[in-house]
This record gives structure tokens, C-alpha cells and sequence, in this order.
DNA sequence: CCTGGGATAGAAAGCGCTTTCTAAAGCGAG
DNA sequence: CTCGCTTTAGAAAGCGCTTTCTATCCCAGG
């Protein structure tokens, strides 16, 4: 049906180990040879055939990029980010493919499961990691296998798995793809233990809670997101290790003062209500996002609350709208594109591993109109 | 390296094209022999090798999704819809491949040769086209090719190609994909001609100036988008068509009213402050889209200007964020999620295509706080 | 009891590429 | 001028699957 190399060959006159020579690049061709070749391909408008070279060379030119929901600007930029290191001048013809999990770790698998079926160069996981020991070895062992398979792994935005999680580094590692190289000097040190990004949610946290307190906040309401991500706690963590820093007495209330919800917008509106139930007398209240805070804003001005005259509220990410809303949010701030971009790099192998497999990507804080002095009352 | 067809044969003791056949489901098997194949895959924890079947079968299982950025809602929400058709319930092994264009014709067109390489089952073009001779020819041939080799087109949220471009639908059809129904009684009447979901963006341009010119706005501002968009030219084209049936005499001045500016925030605010400079008196000022009406009202009221009390602002789309800003944004809605999700529903085939190719998606309204009748000065 | 036809399963020929392994030149040195 | 090395190109063996084309097997009908 469509033109094949062997076309090529023929019309330049070679055979097709010369073309694929000449089109992969990786072995010398005299450069009569090889225009002779371009021009033919030109000519023919020859394209390569993806799944048959994929099948031959045992790797695909597929990068998988998991997340929550790509709808969501937090992983919408991260996974723009990542696609931008794959540009075709970048990175010639790879290609990402995005998959919504919603969160479900069983549809994480199934994902992982279907980019090992296509052979994927490498995949992303974005995305909280959920708690909970049955997934997280499921996880391992399916990230295990993948690795195994030549994939690259990526952790980003996800705190690295649980040592003893990963473990059995096997023996199947070099059958594989590490054909060249063949007289064996060569250091064949590549670790195929997952790469991880994360973020300093934690410190994050921290000097947020902390922003509040020298702003003389005392009761400070806390809508947090789902109860069994990692990303939930540890924001929390650095909530509460603010807290007790400042105040031991802090931390007795820091428990009824907490709400968990969703990561979205009526998680907030409905946490914020149950807050001010709880405690109708609180200053400031903390998102677990950026999406969250907004629906907070929304109950407390609902309540007939104003922000920040009456009621602080802070969030987490800053997302682009969060600068725009009114007032504007006081958020931390997280380098969504620069570790997007980066774990893309790591994915295509373009950057090294950092040490430990671990980079800790900063988060700042970002304080905006949002937050202000309770009122003397 | 892997587990093989050939190995799950030989443990179900069966032929290699028994197992396939189990696994693809398209040839009758006998019930015993088929759970003998499943348990089999089970035992063996067998991964299809997705290069090596679409090689086989010449297509794959990728769909390819263009669209001008992920990062930005309004693509991520159709992104999103799309792949939401393709859950691995609904669409076994279906995958996206998201391709980030920036809106470049030329990187459109490398993204889709991209895709013919891994010869993608479908692809689906979002994003607004360009209003240019050369690129759209070279566009239409383009996918020409593409669906010559058995690739689905769909446009979502564009318009269909120029008659003209697209031409040509050659002989080279059925000797592709068209296996099955051999003895040609079946009518295989499958147009390979590109579906069209479109928006109505004059429509509701058209509404949207109809609903200032209520209110009793006269001077409308509008910093439109990309001059050489057509999305843009649609939603100008409704205003104007509004303005002159109010009152042909606004038409006049409609040119002096409208900036061009790019679809992002920092054009709303320089354009908004052009607008400003040229008329001083204006009272009314439309956006390109959500994104654009942020910035224009960030340089508004930098200006020292409320909103709405002294100049009403609106936007297009209904992005989430809209309903959330301050003043809440009056805006028209693009049902981005719908129309995502029939485009991905058409492209997988599981819907059949629109009576004359092209579905146009109904745009609507969305009267919040940020427009209000005119200060009597 | 024999036969034609439907239901199942196997054999084998590719699909189009990559990559050894091998062979033919081309070159400087002895 | 010839030998042995390097450089360049071809032959051919797969990669793992799909899908004809065939070969059984089994049953109802004659």
C-alpha cells in the first residue's frame, strides 16, 4: 500500500540497510550515499513505518505521561512541560501520550500496563501517590517489570517509592536493549531504579502556616485534600510542624480545625462551611489548593464574610488564575514547567540522574492580598 | 526477552493463531479453548506487543490529539473529553497522543506525519486553523494521506476544510483497511472525508454583543484575537453583524474599536489599554476569550476603572475559573467537554458521522456581574 | 451408514524494519 | 606492488503478531 524502504532502496539504489542506516543515523554512510538517499525519500515522501521499527529495534518512540486529569491546569502544565522537551527538533519524533487516571491508582496500573504493551521509551507518573500498601507494591512490581522492558521511569511531583517497595533489581536487565557496546568496557552503570521530581510540599506548608502566624493569625482553619495522598500529608505535616513550632498549644486544635475533602472546588465550599460550623471564630483558613481556596472564597463571602478583612485564605500551587482572582490569592508557589521540563529530560535520557534518584524541586511562597492581619476583635 | 504469543501457545497447547484470535476477539473460538488461552495469559502474565500486532495489522491503537497547548484549559478540557471516549472500558487499549501544535501550522503538520509513522487509528485537530492558501492546501493533503492510509480525521472546534482543499478523494480507498465483507454486497459506503465538530462562534459573538447593546452600551471595545485565525474572524464577524443590526452607524467605528492582540492574558492587558488610549469614553470591552477578558480587567483597574460600574467586560468560553473571578465574568459558554467527547466518540467510530460531515455545537450566554448597564454620564 | 457442510484450529506466509555478519573496496605502509 | 587494515554497503535472519488458506472434526440429512 504506502511506500516502504525497500522502495527507497531501490530507487536510490542501495538496499535497505542502507536506508535504515541512513534514517536512524547511528552507523557511518559516505555522504553520496546518503543524499542519494534523502532525495529518494523526499522523492517518494517516504514515511518511516513506526510499529515496524518499534517491533525490530524492541522500543517505541512513545514517552507516557499519567495524570489525574489533564483538564486540570496542575497537570496540564506539568504535562505541557514534559511534551516540550519532546519536540520533534528536541527529541526526533517522540510522542506523548497523556492518561487520566482520576486519581485511581487500579486505572494507573491499567494505563502502565497498556504503555508496556506499546513498548513505551519511558513513562511519567504525576500525580499524589495513594497510601496504601497493597497499591504501592502492585505499583513497584508493575514499574519493575516496565524497567525491565528498557522503559525509563519517572517520578514527578510524587514522593519516590518505599525502598523496600521497589527492591529486585533483576537479572533480565541487559538481555534487553543494551546492545551496543558489546566488548563490555563500557561503564553499563545505567540504573533502572525509578527517577524521581518532587516537590517540598512539607516546607511549602510550613512557611505558609507560618506567614499566617506572623500575621498574628491563632485559629486557622485547614481544608485539606483526599485523606489517603501522600501529597494531602504532607502538606499537613508542614501545617502542623509550623503550628507546634510556634505554639505546642496550637497543635490540640490543629485536628477539630482540619476538614478533608476532594481537590476541587466544591471540596472547598462545603469544607469552608463545615469549618466556620466548627469554628465560627477562625481567622484565616488554609486550601489544599489553589482550586480548592476558591471555592472556600466563594462560602465565606457566601457567609457574608469578607477576605481578607475578615477571613484570610491562602492556597497551594499557583495556578495562573490565582494571581487574577480578587483578591489575589496568597498560594505557594510550585514550579510546575520547570519540573515538568525536567522530568521530561530524565525520561529521554537527556539529563542525568540526580544523586539519590531524588531532586527536590523548591516551593515559595507567594503572599498576596489574600492574606491579612485578623482584625483586633 | 518477553513473554510471547508463541510461549502463551505452547502453555494453552494451542497454535499461536488460536491465541491470537482469543485475544482479539474476532473469530469464533470454542468456549473450552478460549479459557485455556485466558488462563494461559494469565499464568504467563502476558503483555500484548502493541508494535508487533499493529505491524501485522496495520493500524494501531493510537489516537493522535493536536491541539495548540495543553497547559491551557480550554484544550485541556476538550483533551480530556477525548480521552475520556477512549477509557480502556469503552475503547480497549485505546491511548491519546497529545501533541502541543503552539498554534504552528508547520508543527501541525510535522505532528502529523508523526502520526501517520505510528499509523494512528485516528487523529482529532483542535485548535483554530489559519486563514492561509498554502497552509491550507498542504493541511488537506496532509490528511489526505492520512486517511488514505485508514487514519479517522476529525476537526473539533474548527471549521471543516475549504471544499476545494480537500478534493480528491482517490482510488487508493479500499485497497487498505477494507478487509472484511469480501464478497462486496456490503454497502462500504464509509466516507473517508474529514468530520467537523464546529462551535458557533458567530453565533455567539453575535448574542454576546446583543446582550451590551441591551444593556444600553454603545462604545464597545474588542480585543480580538490572532488576526489570522479564523476563530477570530468568526466571533468578529458576529459582533459586527450585531452592531449593524442594531444600528449601522456603530459599524463605524468598529474598526477603531478592535485590537488584535494573541490568546493570552498580557494581550487582554496591552490591548485593553490601547482601547483605552483610542477611547477614552468607552464603556463596554469584549475579549478574545476568558484569559484575554483577565487581563483586561487587570489593566482596567490599574487604571483605576470598576468593573462593571464604569466599563463592563466580557470574555468567551466559560472556562472554569470565569464564574470565579471578581466580578464574575459574563462570558459565552463553548460546550468544550461535549464536543470533546463526540470528537472522540467519532473518531473511534463509535458514533457515525453528522449529515454532511459537519456537527455545529450550540455556544450559549453567560450573563454574570461583570457586564451591567452603562453609568448615566 | 455415508456424505456435505458448518464449526474450530493449525500452518505458514508475510507486515516493514533493524542489525548482525559478511564481503568488497579504498588506503597507507612495508 | 602487495598486504592488512579501515571504511562502506549488502544479504539475510529475525522481531511478534495477524490472517489467509487448509485441514480436521462433528453433526444433520439422505
Amino acid at each position: 500500500m504506502a511506500v516502504t524502504l525497500a522502495d527507497v532502496a531501490a530507487r536510490a539504489g542501495v538496499s535497505a540497510a542502507t536506508v535504515s542506516r541512513v534514517l536512524s543515523g547511528n552507523y557511518p554512510v559516505a555522504g553520496a550515499t546518503r543524499s542519494r538517499v534523502l532525495r529518494a525519500v523526499e522523492e517518494l515522501e517516504y514515511v518511516v513505518n513506526g510499529p515496524a521499527s518499534a517491533l525490530a529495534a524492541a522500543t517505541s518512540d512513545l514517552v507516557g505521561v499519567l495524570v489525574n486529569d489533564i483538564a486540570d491546569p496542575f497537570f496540564g502544565i506539568m504535562a505541557s512541560a514534559v511534551q516540550s522537551e519532546m519536540e520533534p527538533e528536541k527529541a526526533g519524533g517522540k510522542l506523548a501520550v497523556v492518561c487520566n487516571t482520576g486519581g485511581s491508582p487500579e486505572r494507573e496500573l491499567t494505563y502502565l500496563t497498556l504503555l508496556q504493551r506499546q513498548r513505551a521509551a519511558a513513562v511519567v507518573l504525576t500525580g499524589s501517590a495513594v497510601e496504601d500498601e497493597k497499591h504501592t507494591a502492585a505499583l513497584a512490581a508493575r514499574l519493575r517489570r516496565l524497567s525491565e522492558a528498557g522503559t525509563r521511569i519517572v517520578l514527578c511531583g510524587r514522593p519516590p517509592l518505599p525502598e523496600d517497595a521497589v527492591s529486585g533489581r533483576g537479572d533480565a536487565l541487559r538481555s534487553g536493549t543494551a546492545g551496543r557496546d558489546a566488548d563490555g568496557t563500557g561503564a553499563e552503570d545505567e540504573s533502572t531504579a525509578p527517577i524521581t521530581v518532587a516537590f517540598d510540599n512539607r516546607g511549602g506548608a510550613r512557611r505558609l502556616t507560618e506567614h499566617l502566624l506572623a500575621l498574628g493569625h491563632r485559629r486557622i482553619g485547614y481544608v485539606a485534600g483526599p485523606v489517603e495522598r501522600t501529597t494531602t500529608r504532607h502538606r499537613l505535616e508542614g501545617h502542623r510542624t509550623a503550628l507546634a513550632d510556634h505554639d505546642p498549644a496550637l497543635l490540640a486544635d490543629a485536628e477539630r480545625l482540619t476538614v478533608h475533602g476532594a481537590y476541587d472546588r466544591s471540596s472547598g465550599y462545603d469544607g469552608a462551611l463545615e469549618l466556620l460550623r466548627r469554628a465560627p471564630d477562625l481567622t484565616a483558613v488554609l486550601a489544599a489548593n489553589d482550586t480548592v481556596a476558591l471555592g472556600v472564597c466563594a462560602a465565606l463571602r457566601d457567609q457574608g464574610l469578607r477576605i481578607p478583612e475578615d477571613v484570610s485564605v491562602a492556597g497551594f500551587d499557583d495556578l495562573p488564575f490565582s494571581a487574577d482572582a480578587a483578591p489575589a490569592l496568597t498560594t505557594v508557589r510550585i514550579p510546575l514547567h520547570e519540573a515538568g521540563a525536567r522530568a521530561g529530560r530524565l525520561a529521554l535520557g537527556r539529563e542525568s540522574a540526580p544523586p539519590g534518584g531524588v531532586a527536590t524541586v523548591r516551593t515559595e511562597l507567594m503572599a498576596r492580598a489574600s492574606t491579612a492581619p485578623p482584625r483586633a476583635d
